[in-house]
DNA sequence: ACCTGTCAAGTCTGG
DNA sequence: CCAGACTTGACAGGT
């Protein structure tokens, strides 16, 4: 099987590369000249942008295939006050090269819309804003020029005392979504609220990929199931929508420490995830593997070099062009 | 150059 | 019912 790995957002290795500058809504408030804050917030989405380019070339030097854009690309994008602001005319060019360096190199990108955007709530308000931001960064993917598989990944969100409600009403308002947003999502388990096996359940009622997050699984899974029984439904998720044009993704990440083992470590640990590879994932022929570590690429390239060194000792792995790896199957 | 507080968002807990 | 915690990178203001 071939192993690709990525990373969130930020590079800590490229120095000023942030694709997250901001402007608070406080501060754009106390600005005397409106139309001169909203070219400001251009400007700062523009320079977003074209870090993303910077971060892009990054990944392409260090061979990453695999990158998550900052949702913050453009600030106060759906914020309620700027209803009226059309940010995306006069970025329209950024976005599009942005869209032709991914598709040029082959690069496999993705959003993850923040924790406020939640198809579960009960409450009408939050549901709009939320079918808002998603449909914002179906937009920004559309300005990119990219097809289905780059996706927006979240949660099934919160469960408000009754999780078997919240679920039936995550997968009613779903079916409520347009197509161009809903042919663009997958589900992630969560790591406080629905377990990987809750997850996998609603994505196959909605025909959504699963996104497994190890860690989530190991810190969220109180019936106590089995990743391998698990993983060939998960994989037939990600076939249902893209057939074999996109593997099938998992997120990594290390707990922070023993009082906070939800919290992401600085590094990620090599171990929970070679034996995912070798005890679930053996016959997969295609996985790509989202690092999610405070320490971001540096992260990455640490355990690249780990692996590396496993290699030379001997393990049944070999680490390949690509920041990926290459493992025998086991049949 | 560094430190502390604030900002966004929605959910959940404690009082 | 309301205030605060949670989370995260970035900004603002003070030293």
């Amino acid at each position: 099987m071939i192993v690709r790995f990525g990373y969130v957002a930020m590079s800590v290795q490229l120095e000023n590369a942030s694709p997250s500058r901001t402007m608070t809504m406080s501060n754009f408030s106390k600005l005397p000249d409106r139309e001169a804050g909203l070219r400001r917030l251009e400007q700062l989405a523009r320079e977003n942008l074209r870090n993303t380019l910077r971060l892009l070339k990054h990944n392409r030097y260090m061979d990453v295939r695999v990158y998550r854009f900052s949702s913050k690309l453009i600030p106060l994008a759906t914020h309620p006050s700027l209803s009226d602001w059309d940010p995306y005319a006069a970025l329209a060019e950024d976005f599009a090269e942005v869209g032709a360096f991914v598709r040029e190199h082959g690069m496999r990108v993705s959003f993850h819309p923040d924790h406020f955007t939640v198809l579960s709530t009960p409450r009408q308000d939050v549901f709009e804003k939320s079918v808002n931001d998603l449909r914002h960064h179906v937009k920004m993917f559309e300005l990119m020029g990219l097809d289905e598989r780059a996706a927006n990944n979240i949660h099934v969100g919160g469960t408000y005392g009754d999780k078997e409600a919240a679920g039936r009403r995550f997968v009613e308002q779903f079916q409520r979504l347009e197509d161009r947003i809903a042919r663009r999502m997958t589900l992630e388990n969560d790591d406080k609220t629905f377990t990987a096996s809750e997850t996998l359940v609603i994505c196959e009622r909605v025909g959504v990929p699963m996104v497994l997050d190890l860690h989530h699984h190991a810190v969220n899974n109180p019936s106590g199931d089995q990743a391998e029984r698990l993983w060939p439904r998960i994989l037939r998720t990600w076939e249902r929508r893209y057939g074999t044009a996109l593997p099938p993704k998992i997120h990594v990440s290390s707990p922070k420490s023993e009082s906070d083992p939800r919290g992401h470590a600085d590094y990620v640990e090599a171990g929970p995830l070679i034996r995912f590879l070798r005890d679930v994932a053996s016959d997969t022929p295609a996985l790509d593997v989202m690092i999610e570590a405070k320490r971001k690429d540096e992260s990455l390239f640490r355990l690249l070099d780990e692996l590396r060194a496993m290699e030379a000792e001997g393990a049944p792995l070999s680490v390949t062009g690509g920041a990926s790896i290459e493992v025998p199957s086991s049949v």
